[in-house]
DNA sequence: GGCAACGTACCGTCCGGTCGGTTTGGTGAG
DNA sequence: CTCACCAAACCGACCGGACGGTACGTTGCC
């Protein structure tokens, strides 16, 4: 396991600098250095700097997209699948919230092919979370008084924002919080005002 | 008013270059290109790059500050002033939609003192807009099963996201958007379940 | 003539990426 | 066991160029 290490070793680093300090503030050199290798080792690996980036974001997305296929595959009454689902995403969010963070700061500085790539992923995720609003209002149990795109904006805004403001080291638990934020979204969408709020 | 030309174009064609490029990724002669000045000119006006990124800022803080301050010195029945504090930071932050999306995305970039200084307002409003959801809890209109923070965090999260989904160009009205929004966020914070959705 | 408002040429620095060379680890013949 | 051999892994000095910022000259208005 010695070759995969190197590579290991840089992914975290680039992870971690590109966490705290951005993506284009972050030398290749700083990079390498923190991750104990020298430059040529880690231009054996990875294609650029760009590749680094890139590799941070396709272990998130395909993950998150995994998961999803998995739940959506299960079945079951909408709201509970949705349930499951913005619970789901909110935890490995959280799990992920240094990737997040460099996420939403640097995805703009990938080349062009690489940011389509990662902008067809996520839409792929969103599609089909759009799919189970859409579900929803079909049978009744979400509200068609307020655009689909808003209902969607307002649950992933939530996801999104998690890495501003959200700490492990923090009062909060995350499964709790999770459940929380799903319980609010949840409530704030159904058809009808009210109904109870159990997790 | 010749004098204030010249760094009115530079502010914007920075913030359109900022918000399109990313602020690391833009170089100050792209901006003064744009702007249709010379270098020159803008250093006569600013003193770094990085102070170019703080006026976009500064501007926008400013104003929703302003405006916050006097919402709440208005007074009124607490849902109610709450109610127009959201709907009047979403309809701004849509006024300012690229000053967002910089906002976001580059804010790590500023040099210590200045990015504490932006840290310091956005929190001075943060606290504010907390006295109103204590208010609320203490009255018995908003819910207290969920932790305030999280309560938070999930209204500023939606003013966050604009940037990311919210095109002027899109089929959405600004003004119902966010009436919509907030509806959405009341109606999930409200103590009991139920209750109308008048605008 | 004096001062603010610019214009321009240039500097020191740093950065992503490269490239020729060296080390290492595995293999198979003797 | 040994040694020749090879490919992959790895090293690090170096390059071309871009970038933020400055020094100093020039203009034009009072």
């Amino acid at each position: 396991m010695r070759t995969t290490s190197v590579a290991d070793q840089v992914t975290r680093a680039a992870l971690e600098l590109f966490a705290t300090q951005g993506y284009a503030t972050t030398s290749v050199q700083q990079i390498v250095e923190a991750a104990g290798v020298t430059k040529g080792a880690m231009y054996h690996y990875f294609q650029s700097k760009d590749d680094l980036l890139f590799a941070i974001y396709e272990r998130m997305l395909s993950l998150q997209k995994s998961r999803l296929d998995e739940i959506m595959a299960r079945g079951g009454a909408v709201e509970e699948v949705l349930r499951t689902v913005c619970v789901d995403v909110i935890e490995t969010s959280i799990d992920f919230l240094p990737e997040g963070t460099v996420f939403f700061r640097s995805m703009h500085m990938l080349t062009a092919p690489r940011r389509q790539e990662v902008v067809r992923r996520r839409r792929e995720y969103h599609d089909q979370f759009a799919t189970l609003i859409e579900r929803g209002q079909a049978e009744g149990v979400f509200r068609t008084d307020v655009p689909r795109s808003v209902l969607i904006a307002h649950f992933f805004s939530d996801v999104h924002y998690l890495s501003h403001w959200y700490s492990p080291e923090g009062p909060e638990d995350k499964t709790e919080v999770a459940q929380q934020i799903t319980d609010l979204f949840l409530r704030s969408i159904r058809a009808n005002g009210g109904g109870a709020t159990d997790g």
